[in-house]
DNA sequence: TCCAAGGCTGTAAACGATTACCTGACCGAG
DNA sequence: CTCGGTCAGGTAATCGTTTACAGCCTTGGA
């Protein structure tokens, strides 16, 4: 009724004829073993099955080689690009992969850290769903080298991967500006929100820099639902429609924009593709052409599929590379002398790929 | 310049003023302590810092507390939402999730369980993504309980969780004879392969209980491109449009159906939504009316929002279910003794839940 | 009063690797 | 011939827990 406890290195040395030791070092590889020892052991693992225990390694070498991924939970998938790049960056270092998903409550976010770091994981890498339940899970984990990416990015001193964001709405600006836009909102970016209010910032330097009008952040909530309420209130706020001529349909007579507080506004920029879609679906249903009227865009796609044939235009956030980055900056801290979190927090930052859809010319 | 190294159970011990042994028994609960020892330890826990270290607990106990959970790589993430509840139902059980995707290549499966049982996992989860390159895989990790999950589920002596495909091909078949159906097709479905074989199996019963005529399965690549391609091939086997009247629409004249062999076919069943929205696209582009002269459904969605408004008529996976029932087995089985993998093999088969698109009346 | 039965507690032996340290052997230079 | 240096390989300590075993103390019934 033994539970058939596997070959250990010990049975290994024996029926190689060698000591543990040098069993050990033909393992490890990188030390001195003469050939025919080395062929001895490496027979002997594999006539006897023999299976590293992962487990004792770690106790005594004091590494697990794992790191730990906290994500966000209710993420709808679209996280699953960054999961995927991460495990196979891992895959390369020959290190393994615990995930977990922060829970909703107070400072779950702590327990969650804790639990990694009791598992000894080797570093860490957290997409921090927001600030406030973030910081403190992020100073818990200060034993360990961590690494932040995804959206929001927060101070403190860890290294990150996070968006350029300049580069993001400069690639949507310009888009919405080369199809005519002379006059914008955002819809669903709230400026009390430290990342949020970076991101309108960075609109409003691009329009700047494209001669367009940045009009004003309209708030809603950053779901379908928000885009809704937002179309209403750009509905009502519209006195009536203008005059003016769309930049393509050559010649036809369609209003020029939605009035905004005296502005017509042409172009809307949404916090991601669930408002717009609430948006453009209900201003479509009151008679208000999109892109016709007004284009729509979202910073931030939450699909997956490459579908050439896309409804909004979207950015694409690079996930795949993000991951990536993440990995190699993580490994870089885990090299340099027992993370003597000297030299500063690193930060790099990728632009998002551009998707053209029908929400904008 | 040591490396802080944090405190110990020893620590722990001493600052008590108690054995390890005691000090242990009262993390582990469970045990005899008296409660003034109890909560001189505990003191001694919050004013130490003290961090249970999971490694060396076990290694002496012989169980991490961890299972694995193998996915196929490229899902384009529609299998978050199985990670997402495995994750939960995991955490609730105190144990942690190792994630690993099986690589592409030869036998690099058999590497993946190999190096999660090196890692001492007690248990894994595997998701496979085909015959030919899992059952090696599966075989190689017979030494602890493991659970297949998903849609291809292979024999062998392992716990599984699957779909009930009767179940899910009554409600696709029964909602479409419902709208009128009266003869179909399946596409993308390949008798060559077993699992696609049984769910053929499974439409051709549907359609005999419902009364359909079952008149071909159309075997294309499982993606958009497949959907064009059968397309296409429907379209030139077609010689005219019939006559007939669309079940719905009160005496409008549209065709029966499309011609496959001798029957107008006025149904398609397709292995997903990709097939189906390539299938759809360009028939309607031919002037054939989805749904009217043909209705069209697909047997996996791999979209993930919840979207109320959908072109394809489709099944939706209950993954999060999966991922619970598979966690639910695995637990059974470590509980009961070393896994003596008596009684054998338990299956289990939930039902997908139906997503009325417009691709179907 | 004595004994059996528990309840608490401590001692010390694992768990299975890594690795610091030491011992020989061997080699070329001085 | 001696000496310093390098390479191979063995010995044994160590990582931080869990847990079998044994000892002690109480308690209650005979």
């Amino acid at each position: 009724m033994t539970p058939v406890a596997g070959p250990t290195l010990v049975d290994v040395a024996r029926e190689a004829g060698v000591s543990i030791a040098t069993a050990s070092r033909v393992l490890s590889g990188a030390q001195h073993v003469s050939e025919s020892r080395s062929r001895a052991v490496r027979k002997a693992i594999t006539d006897l099955g023999y299976r590293h225990n992962a487990v004792a390694s770690a106790l005594r070498s004091q590494r697990t080689e794992t790191v730990g991924l906290i994500l966000p939970r209710y993420t709808t998938g679209f996280l699953s690009a960054l999961i995927e790049s991460v495990s196979a960056a891992l895959d390369d270092e020959g290190m393994s992969l615990v995930l977990r998903y922060s829970a909703d409550g107070d400072d779950h976010d702590v327990a969650t850290v804790e639990s990694m770091l009791s598992r000894r994981v080797d570093g860490l890498i957290i997409c921090p769903p927001s600030e406030d339940v973030s910081r403190d899970a992020i100073a818990a984990a200060a034993r360990v080298p961590v690494v932040q990416v995804g959206r929001h990015i927060f101070g403190d001193g860890t290294d990150s991967v996070g968006l350029d964001d300049h580069r993001a709405t400069d690639l949507l600006v310009g888009s919405l500006a080369d199809g005519g836009a002379r006059s914008l909102v955002t819809v669903g970016l709230s400026p009390g929100d430290p990342a949020d209010a970076r991101r309108i910032a960075a609109v409003r330097a691009s329009c700047e820099l494209r001669d367009v009008t940045f009009v004003e952040a309209i708030t809603a909530d950053a779901v379908l639902a928000g885009g809704v309420a937002a179309a209403n209130a750009l509905l009502e706020g519209s006195t009536s429609s203008r005059e003016g001529t769309a930049a393509t349909g050559a010649g036809r007579d369609v209003p020029r924009g939605v009035d905004v507080e005296q502005h017509a506004v042409d172009a809307a920029i949404c916090a991601n593709d669930d408002v717009a879609h609430g948006l453009v679906t209900v201003l479509r249903l009151n008679g208000v052409a999109v892109p016709g009227t007004l284009q729509v865009a979202s910073l931030l796609d939450v699909s997956l599929g490459e579908g050439d044939d896309r409804e909004i235009t979207t950015l694409r956030h690079p996930w795949p590379a993000m991951g990536r980055e993440a990995v190699r900056l993580l490994i870089d801290a885990l090299g340099s002398a027992a993370h003597a979190d000297a030299g500063g927090a690193r930060r790099v930052t990728l632009a998002p790929r551009l998707l053209k859809g029908r929400s904008s010319r």
